[in-house]
DNA sequence: AATATTTTGCAACAAAGTTGCATTTGTGTA
DNA sequence: TACACAAATGCAACTTTGTTGCAAAATATT
């Protein structure tokens, strides 16, 4: 087991339960962001559904997880940066969809560049998605 | 009826039928994204759910609408740029989504920034997805 | 107006997501 | 370690969302 899985359940007051030990686990063994659905592929008949869908969103309200915009009706979700170090942190970096492979990666090191919007639109928050052909499909 | 919506179909190639004619409408009418349950809605039970999906899938296959990814699982289909009068146009402008109303703006004006990706990853598109409060909501 | 093509609505289904509640598991404390 | 309390899980039932095939209806073509 990772070692820093303890230490980030119990830093945001969460119980420490298998399925949340295995889910986080899953994030951080793979670098891409899931899917529910690759959850639960993942682990098998381990855990119910309705447990995944809980976990996943007590996560995003813990900030352990954040979750990326996508068109095609399935919202993946990745480890935030440094989220089992340092807690919750915003950081608005870029995120890459393959269209081939259906990969989706966070791109930590490629910030979202400042955007100049109508006055009167207050921004809480930026999403950039990039889509296109990933490293290991061209 | 609004004037271009028999071009607009036509120029597509598409039958010329009520459900289209209606759902271009409200889209012609309401500066604003709409996410397929709006549509539902807004129409009544005047067309078959089924319809209604489908009717979308079109528009976006020829260009007329496109969609805009969230991260609340509900896709939203907004009019492509001058879809009425030059046919599908690629634009990649900057969307709004307000948190308090739920409303989605194309920001028709604001173009996404270039973004330098690291070497390997070939983009097809960008999406920048901007949240926050809407002018209305302020 | 007659025929060919396209689109629609229906039905049935599959997938995705939600809710309430009893049972189980984990946590803090004596 | 055992106890009591709090939290999380699993199950069942349900709602919502999206898909597919096919006959009937509407539209386009001649």
């Amino acid at each position: 087991m990772h070692p820093r899985i303890i230490d980030t359940l119990k830093r945001s007051q969460l119980s420490v339960t298998d399925s949340r030990k295995k889910i986080l686990e899953l994030f951080l063994q793979r670098k891409a962001a899931l899917a529910h659905a690759d959850i639960e592929q993942h682990s098998g008949d381990e855990f119910d559904r309705v447990t995944i869908y809980r976990t996943l969103q007590t996560f995003v309200e813990k900030g352990i997880l954040h979750t990326i915009p996508s068109a095609d009706n399935s919202v993946r979700y990745a480890l935030c940066k440094d989220a089992c170090t340092e807690g919750h942190h915003h950081d608005n970096h870029v995120h890459f969809m393959c269209d081939v492979c259906g990969t989706t990666y966070c791109l930590d090191h490629v910030t979202v560049p400042a955007v100049q919007l109508p006055a009167g639109y207050q921004v809480h928050q930026l999403d950039l998605v990039a889509s296109g052909t990933c490293i290991k499909c061209q």
